[in-house]
DNA sequence: CCAATAATTTAGGACACACTAAAACGAGTT
DNA sequence: AACTCGTTTTAGTGTGTCCTAAATTATTGG
């Protein structure tokens, strides 16, 4: 196989990665993985011209990165055991969905493919983690759902959440409490504009409404239906 | 907590921790821990001087190196993590007796105490790994068994075989075919002089006898019955 | 079109951990 | 008591990854 990758280039791809699948493909700038792996930006340019040199990715000085294919098949893989990781721990170890991630953020870089392999096995080949992300396959393809952040809904909709971001355990516990999770049924109330408050009602039958901010807003992925 | 500890220092810990366990709590020589973690000699003087200066072992300058109980309580960690993780992927996973070593060797400095306790409490808190080697407790004691090498047994004796060490998969792999393993019954036929072969019948009913050589035979370890 | 601002890169260093080569030490033999 | 040999330590380096401070480039409001 490809010759194994340090614990610091697995981060860089797998930030690389999520920061541009967020944007739709685009460049994903220097600022932007600093911030998202808690570096300087310096540090960052050090690291991605030594990425860049190596055929993981592409860079245009003071314009962005982007991951070449055989650097995005790498990030899958991270992506893959992080993703499997969190669905074992929850399903298996008796993980809450709120801690998983730091556990699987360290373990990520420690196992085997094996040793993914045979955890989702135990799982039966499960095709979304525990926060409704999509686990990449196994040859690097990952499903890419039209979903769309809450906050970008327009009032009236119906729609049901599909996806929450799993990086905040603060949040993920506040969204758990008031019951906003995968599979979630949501009426879009009213929506403030300039980013304001958006009033939800929750589930089929939920009489109380609900006012959620633009934050939580950006991090539910919902379905419209 | 303790500070958490790099997985360098985790791996001296534990080596050291291994060897003065095997030589019955006497000094490790800068050598053998260089031998154990395959480094130089000259790489292990350099930390085992930071961890004499952190407090985790005494070093008497060419006498060679001693755990202080800070250290022997850091390197019980790391081996209680360790045969945890062994067993969890043996009876959970499917793992194989001959290859889990590996793994559990890069795990053991990734997971959290959290986690190697929800693997505990799944295995039903076990207190010897499948390699038969005790589990130390959570606080850090360990139970040392009265084994003895096979190695060391006069003919005649009967013994049950109660260890075996678990860091070369060839090895395992081999005693698993020819049914040495922990719980296994053995009678010492014959025994060379000079270091020479060893022949045991294996069971109580076996009639064929196995001649097997003396590093074998020394990384068994027996209770006289 | 230019200056201010924000983003990015360069330059120079630090820290952890490994290595090689050479010097220092200690123990047994003569 | 001196020599020899294996062990251990010192000295000097290299690699990977990070940092700060300063220089550079892109963008945008005037």
């Amino acid at each position: 196989m490809t010759a194994a990758l340090s614990r610091s280039v697995e981060d860089y791809l797998k930030a690389i990665f999520s920061i541009s699948e967020r944007s739709g493909g685009a460049h994903a700038a220097t600022n932007e993985i600093a911030e998202l792996l808690a570096l300087t930006p310096a540090s960052v340019t050090g690291m991605v011209k030594k990425l860049a040199e190596s055929g993981m990715l592409e860079h245009e000085p003071y314009r962005g990165v982007r991951l070449t294919p055989g650097g995005e098949k790498a990030a899958l893989a991270v992506v893959r055991r992080h993703r499997i990781l969190e669905a074992y721990l929850i399903t298996k170890l008796g993980y809450d969905w709120s801690n998983v991630h730091d556990e699987a953020e360290r373990l990520e870089h420690a196992v085997s493919d094996d040793l993914i392999e045979r955890m989702a096995f135990a799982l039966g080949e499960p095709k979304y983690d525990p926060h409704g992300a999509p686990i990449p396959t196994r040859d690097g393809t990952i499903e890419r759902p039209a979903y769309v952040a809450l906050a970008e809904v327009a009032p009236g909709s119906r729609v049901k959440v599909r996806q929450v971001s799993d990086d905040d355990s603060e949040r993920l516990r506040y969204l758990k409490s008031i019951g906003l999770m995968p599979m979630t049924e949501v009426l879009v109330v009213d929506k403030q504009p300039f980013d304001g408050p958006i009033t939800i009602r929750l589930g089929a039958t939920a009489t109380v409404d609900r006012v959620i901010g633009k934050e939580l807003a950006a991090c539910l992925l919902v379905e419209l239906r």
